[in-house]
This record gives structure tokens, sequence and C-alpha cells, in this order.
DNA sequence: AAAGTTGGTTTCTTCAGGGAAACTAGTTTC
DNA sequence: GAAACTAGTTTCCCTGAAGAAACCAACTTT
């Protein structure tokens, strides 16, 4: 009984811990949704700024500083006429697709609940 | 070509509006945090306190009222010798669990790469 | 040379999310 | 009667997240 209750505990303790590790990296109101636009491909900034309604540009600037960071995207500035800059996930920011999914469909289920509450 | 850009846009759209849907629901630092801890059972205020580490009772009175609010919460009232008020999660509640098990699978994968770099 | 494009940065300000601590209130135990 | 446990509520405060708008700098087009 104290066994199963100690390992009951520690497993329960790494969930939290997992959370709170994967929320600090997404944190903040737009990480999820800049990396929602970004599973759909490569963007520019101005794409992503279209894309992501409502955001600011100094807001986008800083996440997407911050997602790099933490090797979640890759910025690449290309050579062109008027420089652009392409935005996309790194192989590991598109190991969070699964999150994202499982919250799009989640938030279409929801729609639909509330839609005929 | 356009009709496929359409139905890209479309689909794009749905999606985005989806999350953030989704982030409405669990907006702020704690409600993901305390669903994960309800994911493993009833539990009375007391021990959510305890076990979502850094809660303040007002924050979690608060969040649980939005949880209930939302449908996600049941809050049961045990006529005890010292009054216990019991939480869990309603079925709908738990369907949130596929988001809350990845952000807790990525978080030890995420956890384990840092470690490891 | 003025205006528009790109991708930002800087500054200034506001507001709400959240923290600390005290307080309530019913019951029970010391 | 004081202290402790239950589950909160209330108040007061403050920081940091975020918004608005102006500005910057290179290059192109008109």
């Amino acid at each position: 009984m104290e066994e199963e209750e100690n390992l009951d505990q520690s497993a329960c303790t790494a969930h939290h811990r997992a959370i709170r590790d994967t929320m600090d990296v997404l944190s903040g109101k737009w990480k999820i949704r800049i990396i929602g636009s970004l599973a759909f491909g490569k963007k520019r900034f101005m794409e992503l700024k279209g894309n992501v309604e409502g955001i600011a540009a100094k807001m986008l600037s800083k996440e997407l500083q911050e997602l790099e960071l933490h090797g979640l995207v890759n910025r690449t500035v290309l050579a062109t006429k008027p420089i652009t800059v392409e935005y996309e996930l790194t192989e590991y920011g598109h190991s969070l697709k699964p999150i994202i999914d499982e919250m799009a469909s989640w938030g279409m289920l929801h729609r639909e609940r509330v839609k005929n509450q």
C-alpha cells in the first residue's frame, strides 16, 4: 500500500513537472498560435503577422526570438531584392505537433458542443 | 490552384480558431495544472492546493469556479464532520486528457533533451 | 527625392493576472 | 475558551505581459 502510494506519488510528481516544463516553453498568449501557423509550412514575418490574428510586430518578433532560442524555430535570411526572412519549425518544433493537433481538435469539439448546448 | 488555396485557407482558419477556443478555456497559469492533477482522480481543496505547487487559495478557488462554469469540473460538498469538498473532472473534462498527456510526454522528452544537450 | 517594400526596434503606457496575508465561519478537539 | 481543521473570501498591492504608435535602415520603384 505504501509502496504503491510512493509509486503513484513519484509518477504524479514527474507528470506535474513535465507539464510545467512544457508550459514554460509555450508560455504567453502567442507561442502556440505561432507554432500552429508554422505547422502549415514556412512563413515570412509579414505572413505570420497576417496569419496570427491580432499580434503586434513587437510581440511576434519577441516570441520568435524565444522560440528560436529554444530550438523550435529556424530563422533564415534570404538575399532577395528587398530582404526577406523565413521562419520554419525545426524538427524539434515539429515534435510539438501532437499537442497543437490535440488542441485544435478539442477546440472544434468544444465549438460543436457550445453550438448544440 | 485557386480552389486548393481556398481550401487550405479555410482549413487553416478553422484550425487557428479552434486553437484559440481551446486556449480561452485553458487560459491562465493554473488551469492545465489543476486539470492535470484532477486527471489522477478526485481531490479535496487542500489536496489540490498541496498538489498544484505554488498556487494560492484565492487562485485555486477562482480557477475551480471557472472550470466548473465551463462544465469541466464537478464540485461536491460532503456532509463530513469538518465539511469537505471534492472536485473531480466531468466526462467532458476528461476529454482534455489527450492534450494534458501530450504536454506531459513532451515535457519529459524536453527534459531529457536539455539534460543531454 | 519621395514613397513603398521588407523586417524589425524603441518607447511609452495600461491593465489585468496574480501574490501575500488577513479574515470568515462552522465544527471539533485539547 | 483557545487552537486547529475544513474551505474558502476579501483586500491590497505590484509586476510583467501586452498594446499602440513612432521610428529605423536597406533597397526599389516611380
